[in-house]
RNA sequence: GGCGACGUAGCUCAGUUGGUGAGAGCGCCCGACUCAUAAUCGGGAGGUCGACAGUUCGAAUCUGUCCGUCGCUACCA
């Protein structure tokens, strides 16, 4: 457990903003990203949580032209869509930008120099196939023609889409340019390359260190490092990306997506600063020995984040390298992989018109793919909802809000002479808490969530145990003694939920007065309480199947 | 092909460094209750822990082989 006060980033992946993303993103990095900033604030610690919409790279030039528009015609397009989603859903960023800002291309600059001149950097000749007839080199995935294992005539350069396997451009049989349809030569090209096999001892000892990871993010890392990391090159020849800082390589070269993305963790932190009033506010986080760094990303991004980014990091020098990358496994949908490009699934967008936030923030907390991938569908999403959040922790709101209303003259009762069963409820739910907070601080989210639960499931076995409903007609201090500490109790469980259930803990604290520490709050006696409404609605499945489209809930 | 992961009750999943009779939620069956969104609470049935062969006093947990599913394979990030 990290001491109060302690400075603690929390590092989002950046989403690509070259399309949706689907509900396997939310799981996968921004929802437990959310949970664990929400609990570390509560818990009096220092949080940063910093991410953005990632907006260079190949695809997106992809589809641009594909649609016949720009590239930040698109960016602008997903940006706005993924701040929408962001609004919608909660998540409590304290700096959410993109890289695209004059910042990240300097804070990227900065970086790139830094490693060249330290010898981390240096420069190559290769040979690439260029379109005379466009007067540009082609990355990869400009190039077309026939696959030379299958035959398919439009396979693309980096892999054929028939039968699935990766190649070389130079493999292709009759290669042609996708933009002129000109055949493509072969010329020698300049580029900068990241010599990430300066950093293979360093790094394998630095992973050997690692305590407390997961385990398949430490096997995976290992494992690269093991079979001996090899040098890529971080510029290309496109010029949708960040420039570069020295004119070596003549026009058309950008820094490449993949070393200038993870730079957004550093480059948001600085512009957080920045707008904070405080510039040099960002060294708290990256530089102070007590702080901390939790990156939360899907497992497609382990390398990035365990191996390049701790590579460039190191070769900079000063800054601090990842305390912990809890990578999520992925989040499949009747047994296949999540993809908003294939349909498989749904987009957040659409998970939040068939859901209200908090329903689908619990049910997705609930199967978060923390060890292994989880199969989920609008059927278990729904399911999740009704049998578990509705049943357990809507309903116990409800029947102790509705009996204190009823019962104790509508207001919060004296404590009165509580029983040693009291006593021990309300100790059970102050435990519940203290293990909670445990299990987030190690980002073991569900079963947190699960703590949550039980705490809940325990204060209605409490009623059902003590039946206050039928001590209000034959002892009615006894009823409003329980009724008081049921509340008390439910003003405890609140707590625990209240990192993944935002909206709903917005009204309970209108109800029982606000949280602002992870312990159960002291309850006003006499406090008004109301008739409540219900905190969340059952789901109708049947019309919600009905009405949503067939095939995204699958 | 190479690398990695997974295969545990009907469903979705937990099971630290191998060790008291294998777990949870939901579903199902029985019972209690009726304050509460027909919600709650108690009890129960249900698994040769993918298959086979090993290591060990002892393996779901280690080793090997096989079957099945999936991901990655570095110009997707």
């Amino acid at each position: 457990m990290a001491e109060p006060g302690t400075p603690i980033l929390v590092a989002v992946a950046w989403p690509y903003a070259s399309g949706s993303r689907h509900l396997g993103h939310l799981a996968g990095a921004y929802l437990p990203a959310d949970v664990f900033a929400r609990y570390q604030r509560l818990a009096g610690n220092r949080v940063l949580m910093v991410s953005g919409s990632d907006v260079h790279g190949t695809p997106i030039t992809v589809r641009a032209d594909a649609e016949g528009v720009t590239p930040a015609d698109i960016v602008d397009r997903y940006h706005a869509e993924f701040l929408d989603a962001w609004e919608r859903l909660a998540i409590s960023w304290d700096c959410y930008t993109s890289t695209g800002t004059d910042n990240h291309a300097a804070v990227t600059q900065d970086i790139f120099l830094r490693l060249l001149e330290k010898g981390h950097i240096d420069k190559r000749t290769s040979e690439q196939f260029y379109d005379a007839e466009a007067d540009r080199f082609l990355p990869d995935r400009y190039i077309g023609g026939t696959c030379p294992h299958c035959g398919y005539l439009e396979a693309r350069g980096d892999q054929c889409e028939d039968c699935g396997r990766t190649l070389d451009p130079g493999e292709l049989v009759d290669p042609r340019s996708k933009i002129t349809g000109a055949t493509p030569e072969l010329r020698a090209t300049e580029h900068f390359y990241l010599r990430l096999s300066d950093f293979t001892e360093s790094l394998g000892a630095w992973l050997d260190g690692r305590e407390g990871w997961r385990r398949h993010v430490l096997n995976f890392s290992k494992g690269w490092v093991e079979e001996g990391l090899q040098d890529r090159a971080i510029t290309r020849d496109l010029d949708w990306g960040v420039a570069l800082p020295v004119d070596d390589l003549g026009e058309g070269k950008k820094i490449y997506v993949w070393f200038e993305a993870v730079i957004g963790y550093l480059s948001a932190a600085k512009e957080w600063a920045q707008r904070s009033g405080d510039p040099e506010a960002w060294r708290e986080w990256w530089e102070g020995d007590d702080a901390r760094s939790v990156y939360f990303i899907g497992k497609d991004n382990i390398p990035f984040h365990t191996i390049i980014w701790p590579a460039m990091l190191t070769g900079y020098g000063g800054l601090n390298l990842p305390t912990d990358v809890p990578a999520n496994q992925y989040l499949t949908f009747k047994g296949g992989k999540a993809s908003a490009s294939r349909g498989v699934g749904l987009t957040i967008g659409e998970g939040l018109d068939l859901f209200e936030p908090d329903a689908l923030r619990y049910a997705l907390a609930a199967s978060l793919p923390e060890q292994s991938d989880t199969d989920i569908s609008v059927e278990e999403i729904a399911r999740r909802v009704n049998e578990e959040l509705v049943a357990t922790w809507g309903n116990l709101v409800n029947r102790v809000l509705s009996m204190v209303n009823a019962r104790c003259e509508g207001a919060v009762p004296e404590p009165g002479d509580r029983t040693a069963d009291d006593v021990a409820l309300l100790d059970g739910v102050d435990a519940a808490l203290v293990t909670a907070g445990d299990q987030i601080d190690r980002v073991e989210l569900r079963a947190a969530l699960r703590t949550a639960m039980d705490a809940a499931a325990a204060v209605n076995a409490y009623l059902n145990a003590t039946e206050p409903w039928k001590l209000a007609k034959t002892d009615l201090d006894r009823a409003r003694v329980v009724l008081g500490t049921a509340l008390d109790a439910v003003n405890g469980v609140r707590v625990a939920f209240g990192p993944y259930l935002p909206y709903s803990s917005a009204v309970l604290a209108e109800a029982l007065g606000p949280v602002d520490a992870w312990r159960r709050p002291d309850l006003a006696v006499g406090r008004p309480v109301e008739k409540p409404t219900p905190l969340f609605a059952k789901v109708d499945v049947e019309a919600l199947l009905a009405e949503g489209d067939g095939d995204a809930g699958a």
